[in-house]
DNA sequence: TCTCAATGTGAGAGGTTTACACATCAACCT
DNA sequence: AGGTTGATGTGTAAACCTCTCACATTGAGA
């Protein structure tokens, strides 16, 4: 490891790669703006100069978070049938979710408003449109927003209930992947069943 | 307002009552044990007799948000349908979500490890249960305890993004309300539609 | 070469959690 | 009554944290 001078030289990726591995092992409550500058070795008071505050340092490993969602949505490959689709893409969401929890939990704490965090707010959009292309492949036009958004709820309380234990205790035998794969399919059908009501 | 001796008399109490207040108000980030202990006006310390540590101060706070939403959810009548029965639960769930948003964050935060706070998860228990026997109305015994989560997923799944904000600026048009009971009939009329595959 | 804008440092103000020794008081036991 | 005691509140203080501000350092461009 090289000895460095006065000028750190590439600090703000260092305390997103540091913030990340101390959310990932203490929490992100247990994070600390200070413990990230010890970590990467500068003082306590250099974050302040890339991050205006504890809230936006955290915030921009949320977005990179998001960025990375929408990759590997994106690397899903399209699939004949619209259950298929929505258990694939649910799976993958959870997949995703149980990668790093502490941070997927950053990704979506109340604590942080993303209407103050305009790029926040924006990949969120993006990660909607994702999935609005995938579910008009299958459904009319008018429908595909709300499905997309139906199913990003589906996908997204499996997820975080799942990460919190509720599910594990109660059906310790059943893999969350088929629970999540089956309530997909099951949303799915009931769409194209009846349509209306 | 009756003047205090040296004994507040029901500190605990009034500890839980302003701890949900001020969560209420700055969130579950912004609340401090000092600030409460200030409004309640006893000394900084004092709440450490009545809680281990902050964290139980949440954990309990957190336990009567789960006995409450016990109650409203008991409250419901039984409905002829699944689908009706599906989004009946999903709505309330969601209107006790509103009620309070930020102690529904609490209730739900990873950073609770509920393992190590056993009345909570006892808590959480009762309400699959709840919902268990709602589900074993309309479906055989085999499939209840996975239906119900997966009803569970996708009503705290809507409750969530509803809450934060990542529905609304997608759909803003659409009533969350109606969302949610979309998706609930959906996943139900699926469920019977072809209960294998 | 000189200057300046960006970036890092050190000190410090103000806030928090939590431990610990001590104060107070209600209730209970003689 | 009078004394003891266990539960509950106080005050102090150590260890931390966030964030500000004046100052130091340095690379890059004029």
């Amino acid at each position: 490891m090289p000895e460095r001078g006065y000028h750190h030289g590439d600090l703000r990726n260092a305390l997103l790669a540091a913030t990340r591995e101390l959310v990932r092992q203490r929490g992100a409550r247990g994070f600390s703006v200070s413990e990230a500058a010890r970590q990467v070795g500068v003082s306590s008071s250099a974050p302040y100069r890339h991050f205006a505050d504890r809230d936006a340092l955290l915030a921009a490993t949320a977005l990179e978070g998001f960025l990375e969602l929408e990759e590997q949505l994106a690397e899903l490959q399209a699939l004949e049938t619209l259950p298929h689709t929505a258990a694939q893409i649910t799976t993958a969401y959870l997949r995703f979710a149980h990668e790093d929890p502490a941070r997927f939990e950053v990704m979506f704490a109340h604590g942080l408003d993303k209407t103050q965090h305009e790029d926040l707010l924006q990949q969120t959009f993006r990660i909607q449109d994702q999935l609005n292309v995938r579910m008009a492949r299958h459904l009319p036009r008018a429908q595909a927003t709300q499905r997309a958004a139906e199913l990003w709820s589906l996908a997204h309380g499996l997820a975080t209930l799942s990460i919190g234990g509720n599910v594990q205790h109660v059906l310790p035998e059943v893999q969350i992947g088929e629970l999540a794969a089956s309530a997909a399919k099951a949303w799915a059908r009931g769409l194209t069943q009846r349509p209306g009501d």
